[in-house]
DNA sequence: GTGGTCTAGACCACT
DNA sequence: GTGGTCTAGACCACA
């Protein structure tokens, strides 16, 4: 379920926090699932408590669960909550980000179109 | 002609690096084409050069560079280099993850492919 | 009746005493009215007993009501009530605060009386 | 300089917030001006360095500083920044409170609204 | 049991 | 030296 590299330049919390989002954006946790508590996560995947909490606190920050103390952990119902603009610039800065480095890679503007294009079908209109 | 932001998140070297490779990229540096001295570029940006030697260190290990003791630092060829489907599936894979998140944000199709236009406006086809 | 929101940073139990002294404050709850059982009010606001049991502790510290052992809960008589000029100093100071920050995020003089008035009116003159 | 009561109900780290924002509010600390290093400050105020860091973290998340790695923390312009709509609400939910408090204490609108424009004269249209 | 905070001390990347 | 992260272990308020 978790794939976690610490060797990764990435920082562990922020491995976590982009699993978990993973797995809400992609429906695999409704709204309102219990996410496990911070102490079992935390040795399921043998990390410090601290960090799983640090993980959990951006996820809330960024809209995708909320946490109540003393209950748990819950996922975010998506509908009715207003975009927060700055998990969106979030967002666009890291397609931004892919779009340079295909550039990089020497793909031309069709070729990132093509990839974009066969991106959206995928992922098609709510249907995922 | 360098845009560094000291507020942003990403390191300093980092940013060095990316606007250098803006450049090779985009042709304004051309192979064979001379960078300037780890002391010149330092103090033309009022960056520690310590910054600068390592954006450097980091052009050559990926191929954009190489330096050449005693002489300078040189723009490498470009071609020749062969697209790596491993990075290329990896870039694809977190811009699929963009678009879900885009979607699960409540974006529809239509906005999702401003955002997109938009970002290939900005890095243009090799004009800019 | 009861607005409870699990969301919210504050905890249930300070959300049940907001809760019971906006209805004692604009005299929906007279003084010397019965409140409901701890073991009523749980039940009906689908709340953990202990949660009750505390909030009505604590509205009773702050002199709001009164328990009387085997009989109940009941409201205060409000007059009587002398206003503490400390207490008072302290909201004050913490207005003022208030006042200091949205300045400081650029909001004009309009504005910010715009956002009191319309604070006033949603905690209306006791008619509500 | 630094006000912390340990045994207030609110966290340390967010009382340090709350005495670093009094200070850049009202112009004590001035825009690029450098707040103490995390260490130092924890040191001179006796509190463990991490706390300092997520009080840091918090008041840069707020739009009041930002926070250069390996150079330090510095108070942000106030001018030019998009005004968070988060850190307003926020301010106009404390807002409420006080007015809510202020009925709670016995005083009338009007009254209220006297504390309100003594207030807005103290710290006129940009003088303080 | 659950989240929230805090301490003490450590290592790392970057300037 | 500065921020950023992490561990290990602790205490508290709340449900």
């Amino acid at each position: 379920m978790f794939q976690l590299d610490l060797k990764s330049r990435k920082s562990i919390y922020e491995q976590v926090v982009d699993n978990l989002k993973e797995l809400i954006v992609h429906g695999v946790l409704k709204p309102d699932d219990k996410l496990p508590s911070v102490r079992d996560l935390s040795g399921q995947i043998t990390v410090n408590p601290n960090t799983v909490q640090k993980a959990y606190a951006e996820l809330e920050r960024q809209g995708y669960v909320y946490m109540v103390s003393g209950l748990g952990t819950f996922v975010a119902s998506g509908t009715g909550r207003e975009i927060d603009k700055a998990v969106l610039s979030d967002i666009e800065y890291r397609m931004a980000e892919c779009v340079s480095e295909l550039r990089y890679q020497g793909m031309s503007g069709e070729d990132i179109r093509g990839m974009f294009e066969k991106i959206m079908k995928e992922r098609g209109d709510g249907k995922c």
